[in-house]
DNA sequence: AAACGTGCTCGTCACGACAT
DNA sequence: ATGTCGTGACGAGCACGTTT
């Protein structure tokens, strides 16, 4: 199963690697609002490269789709997470989104930042679980309380957290609002936090360049700056393969609230035209 | 059981866009 | 001009299902 590693998942598994042209196409072809697609056996390789990198970020195609479509959540600067504010779910512009997963199950995004996931083939109490996102309180700076209630069997239900964030269990409760500890019981407490420093574990700043004498010395150097670009990128491509699931969820929805509109529309366009034309026997 | 195919994630490279 | 960032492309590795 593709989705071992990831219990929230969405129905179409999406090939990472490349392009989410058929869905977009799917989403001009209902709207006809979006550019056309182009086919990829008509383009040779290097110029589909060519317009695929100057294609705009996941990031800025995602805003603008939600300025579109109200109910497209929207993905929040990267400035907000330097910030010590994570652009988590809970602080989304979104009214109220529904998601459906993989597994059949929908994630309902309230606001207030409460996510409510539902089993719509199990029995409606067993099924519904909600993960509050507190941005509110007094937690230490930089850190979101996440609080969970894994209902399932192994209580081992994964949420998609966006932002490169580290999700920490807590030993206490402490940092948790009293009325919250005492809500959730047993449950455990996690923090979201995103990470304190821009540099990774294991990076030591090394001299400047300045003071570097002899080639090996400089051979360190470099070393250590390949080292750091690779780490970057590393950290750059998670973000960016997450950030393309989430635009590929979004083109998703998108789809489904285009195809109920245009349903609509047809049905709309028949009983307008019995009401014009009625038949005269 | 071994071989093979498929689908997925991850790290890396290359390169354009953008910022300074 | 240079550095940084974002992202497509590629290949490696892994897990799992199917076939032999």
């Amino acid at each position: 199963m593709w989705w071992h590693q990831h219990n929230l998942c969405f129905r179409h598994p999406v090939e990472e690697d490349y392009s989410s042209g058929d869905l977009e196409e799917k989403v001009a072809t209902i709207a006809e609002t979006d550019e056309s697609a182009e086919s990829e056996g008509v383009i040779d390789s290097h110029k589909r490269r060519e317009i695929l990198s100057r294609r705009p970020s996941y990031r800025k195609i995602l805003n603008e789709l939600s300025s579109d479509v109200p109910g497209v959540p929207k993905i929040e600067e990267e400035k907000s997470e330097e910030e010590g504010t994570p652009p988590n779910i809970a602080t989304m512009a979104v009214p109220t989104s529904i998601y459906q997963t993989s597994t059949g199950q929908y994630i309902a995004i309230a606001q207030g930042g409460t996510i409510q996931i539902s089993n719509p083939g199990s029995d409606g109490v067993q099924g519904l679980q909600a993960l509050t996102m507190t941005n509110s309180g007094a937690p230490p700076p930089g850190a979101t309380i996440v609080q969970y209630a894994a209902q399932s069997a192994d209580g081992t239900q994964q949420f998609f957290v966006p932002g490169s964030q580290v999700v920490v269990q807590d030993e206490e409760t402490e940092l948790a609002p009293s009325h919250m500890a005492a809500a959730t019981g047993d449950m455990p407490t996690y923090q979201i936090r995103a990470p304190t420093t821009g540099l990774p574990q294991g990076v030591v700043m090394a001299a400047s360049p300045g003071s570097l004498h002899s080639p090996q010395q400089l051979a360190e150097e470099a070393t250590r700056k390949r080292e750091l670009r690779l780490m970057k990128n590393r950290e750059a491509a998670k973000e960016c393969r997450r950030r393309k699931k989430e635009y590929v969820k979004c083109l998703e929805s998108r789809v489904a609230v285009l195809e109920v509109q245009n349903k609509k529309l047809i049905e709309e366009l028949e009983t307008l035209k019995d009401i014009c034309s009625p038949k005269t026997d």
